[in-house]
DNA sequence: CTTGACTCTGGAGTTGACTCCAGGGTATAG
DNA sequence: CTATACCCTGGAGTCAACTCCAGAGTCAAG
């Protein structure tokens, strides 16, 4: 029964996911449900292996689980999936290129702000005469804010 | 009453956040407890409109309520504040920069698969002869995985 | 056949940042 | 004084993505 597949615990190991993690994206229908011993284990074969890793991969990328499942089954049906995946992929790309100004803009901030801790450390020693300048800074910007 | 404050509801209308957000803040402590009418009502100031701003503020710069709050004690005590901003900054610019360069990555993923994406609708018309190539290349795309 | 490591299921608990609710009080225009 | 819109409190519920648990069964080795 070697060579027909591993167990739960093994395919956790090489994925990098929790034995109950996997349970997880089953029951969540991620998965579907996995081939068994006659007393009741899972067994993943290296297809099974590969799906758990795509969605791994596609968490990564901003994916939540329910639009991973979206797409698996937009895959399987391989019918309207361009059309609909294209979509996705579009609001997806606005939404990282968003999250990616803000977070250089951020950057810059950070890194501003650090400098100005360090330069006022160096030149009053380490005491202070005031509240942090870092402090002071954020309290000011407030910006592009809009919910 | 008028130029004493404003209540609750047009706070939240001109910080774009719900009335039980502001009030949740406020439980968590980020606030402090507001000033009131005889009838219990909340009034903000202008300086607390700032404040419910600057918190907003912080949070898409990433940080949570709970680091929100520590910079917020940190900056009225101002005493071994920079030491201790230093340190958040500090590892605040690393996380941020780990995360701009997933999305870096991310992005330049999405964008090429849009590009598959359009050079198929394309070649092809719009009826395609397989699985959605973005598909594919997720299911490919393993990479840099580890937990 | 026993032992020990592993797995099963169903369900409860966790975390962060809220939202929603009931039951009741307040402010104010008419 | 009444109607209406707004506000109060405390606490429960929500969502995502898991984690943790008890009680029970399975598998491989010895």
């Amino acid at each position: 029964m070697s060579r027909a597949g591993i167990q739960i615990g093994k395919a956790a190991e090489q994925t990098g996911l929790s034995v109950d993690a996997i349970r997880f994206y089953e029951k969540q229908r991620l998965l579907g449900r996995a081939q068994r011993t006659e007393g009741g284990f899972r067994l993943f074969s290296a297809a099974d292996i590969e799906r758990i890793r795509f969605i791994r991969g596609a968490q990564r990328l901003g994916f939540s689980l329910l639009e991973i499942r979206e797409l698996m089954v937009l895959g399987r049906d391989g019918i309207e999936t361009c059309a609909h995946v294209r979509d996705l992929l579009r609001s997806h790309l606005a939404g990282v290129r968003g999250k990616m100004r803000e977070l250089r803009a951020l950057e810059k901030q950070l890194a501003q702000s650090l400098r100005q801790c360090e330069r006022r450390r160096k030149t009053s020693g380490d005491s202070h005469a005031g509240p942090c300048p870092v402090f002071e800074a954020l309290a000011q910007k407030r910006g592009t804010n809009e919910g």
